[in-house]
DNA sequence: ACACAGTAGTTGCAGACGCATCGATATAGA
DNA sequence: TCTATATCGATGCGTCTGCAACTACTGTGT
């Protein structure tokens, strides 16, 4: 047990707080964003990860990278949101395989209704972090990853 | 828009790149551990963390929180590893409505079989991560935060 | 012009999750 | 002591997920 076996268990280590402090924020975040406007962490991650895209649309494949989620997971995500009117399928014109989603003027309502909730739960969840010893340094650690100007 | 909501935006920011190095080396572990050792990274989280515990033993209400998970979910995983042998229920003497699991020596040694796989996985998934500009600071903070000695 | 490999998105299917609820036990208060 | 409240884990139910397979389209090489 040597230096190589210790990169192992620092490895490991950190990945064991980054799912820990992932875990808490996502599970109180899905909660209030659900309870409060209906709507999931990934369904806000979509519409929010829309809303700060150029022209306001992107394609699947990107969606489903932005969220994290598989294609499947992510066609049925869109499907979701646009059966209750929050964005819109856009036939690609150049290339006839693909499809841009486009948030609609209900879904931009609703995702800046549900923003200041998302925000607020966030600086909770990170403020509850930073009690507990074993992920308080990656909780400082995030805030100074900020870009410098 | 001043300061206050200068660190609204850095949380945000924060957050997502949390989320998103989450889920690359999520997304990777769970299809590696998955075909080689059939098992989920909630699956290997419980069986480390029981490994780790002293006695080698823990209360569902704290694999829960180890792994993150619902006490449903917990309930539901628990039988799973249980029906295939890896761990087993025992009843709390002390406090008659806890449980305890604790590690079978087959549960113990499909652990050692599949540590090496989370190991390599884990490694590879954080060099890939580094390669991305958003994610590097991250990766080198995870490695940062290894206790001093 | 044509076959072929690669990519985009959708669908069937089985598995896992969280919420709400419930039974059982523990603990505090009148 | 007896009642009220809280905690622990299990279960019914509806929803979401990933994998594999499929269709549709693009681009390359011959």
């Amino acid at each position: 047990m040597g230096i190589r076996d210790d990169a192992v268990e620092i490895r490991a280590r950190g990945w064991r707080t980054l799912a820990a402090l992932h875990g808490l924020i996502d599970t109180e975040l899905e909660r209030s964003l659900a309870r409060e406007h209906g709507l999931s962490v990934v369904e806000f991650t979509v519409l929010d990860a829309l809303s700060r895209q150029d022209g306001w649309h992107m394609r699947m494949r990107q969606l489903a990278r932005a969220a994290a989620l598989s294609s499947s997971a992510t066609t049925r995500l869109v499907t979701r949101l646009e059966d209750r009117g929050l964005l819109t399928r856009i036939l690609c014109a150049d290339d006839r395989r693909g499809i841009y989603t486009e948030l609609t003027a209900a879904g931009e309502t609703l995702l800046e209704a549900a923003r200041p909730t998302h925000d607020r739960v966030l600086e909770e969840a990170l403020a509850e972090a930073r009690e507990i010893p074993e992920l308080a340094p990656l909780v400082t650690a995030l805030y100074a990853d900020a870009p410098v100007a």
